[in-house]
DNA sequence: TCTGCCCCCGGTT
DNA sequence: AACCGGGGGCAGA
């Protein structure tokens, strides 16, 4: 979905599903007093790299968005825009990046609000104890992402993963040993 | 080690 | 006041 019905418009609401009626519906439920233009041949370009992007995500998708959404929110979308293909993230990381630590939970329920699939890559946040937990289009999807991310970068290791993870987290040798959990 | 449970946390509606 | 895509501790498997 975009925010103009031209190719100018910026990317407001990307979504993932089986049936088109389904994606259609929910995107008129997001935007109850808007009209509704449908063209896939207006948004090819943005189309096609969208789909290469899930074929072979080995660079970040870079899409215009529009983010609509508290202060907040915008932050921990914005971090999570900031990570690389394959690159798992805590949310209780992401709270620490946008400055307030303590907001993990806040962070989740932030993720859980995003509304553009892919370009804000919340199928990278993770927990903290390393386990893969909700996703608004579907844990499957989400797993299938993260393998496809991990697959694309040729061979990246569960380790590499997590210390990515930690990286510019403060030193926290207990974590570190306890993130060598296999990612699916 | 791996559950489940409890209690806490911050942001949103 | 209630709801969460969380976190950490801790008892029982």
């Amino acid at each position: 979905g975009f925010d103009r019905a031209d190719s100018k418009g910026k990317v407001c609401f990307l979504s993932l599903g089986d049936q088109r009626t389904t994606v259609q519906n929910e995107l008129s439920a997001a935007y109850p007093d808007q009209s509704l233009v449908e063209s896939e041949a207006m948004f090819r370009d943005e189309l096609a790299t969208v789909v290469e992007f899930i074929e072979e995500p080995t660079k970040p998708l870079h899409l215009a968005l529009e983010l609509n959404g508290t202060v907040f929110q915008k932050q921990v979308w914005t971090a999570l825009a900031q990570t690389q293909p394959g690159e798992a993230i805590t949310y209780r990381e992401l709270a620490i990046r946008i400055g307030s630590p303590g907001s993990s939970r806040a962070v989740g329920a932030a993720c859980g609000q995003n509304r553009i699939a892919l370009a804000i890559p919340c199928h990278r946040a993770v927990r903290s104890d390393g386990k893969v937990s909700g996703f608004r289009w579907g844990m499957h999807r989400k797993l299938e992402l993260l393998r496809r991310e991990r697959r694309a970068l040729g061979g990246t290791t569960t380790s590499q993963l997590h210390f990515a993870a930690f990286a510019n987290s403060p030193a926290h040798p207990s974590s570190l040993t306890k993130t060598t959990r296999k990612l699916p």
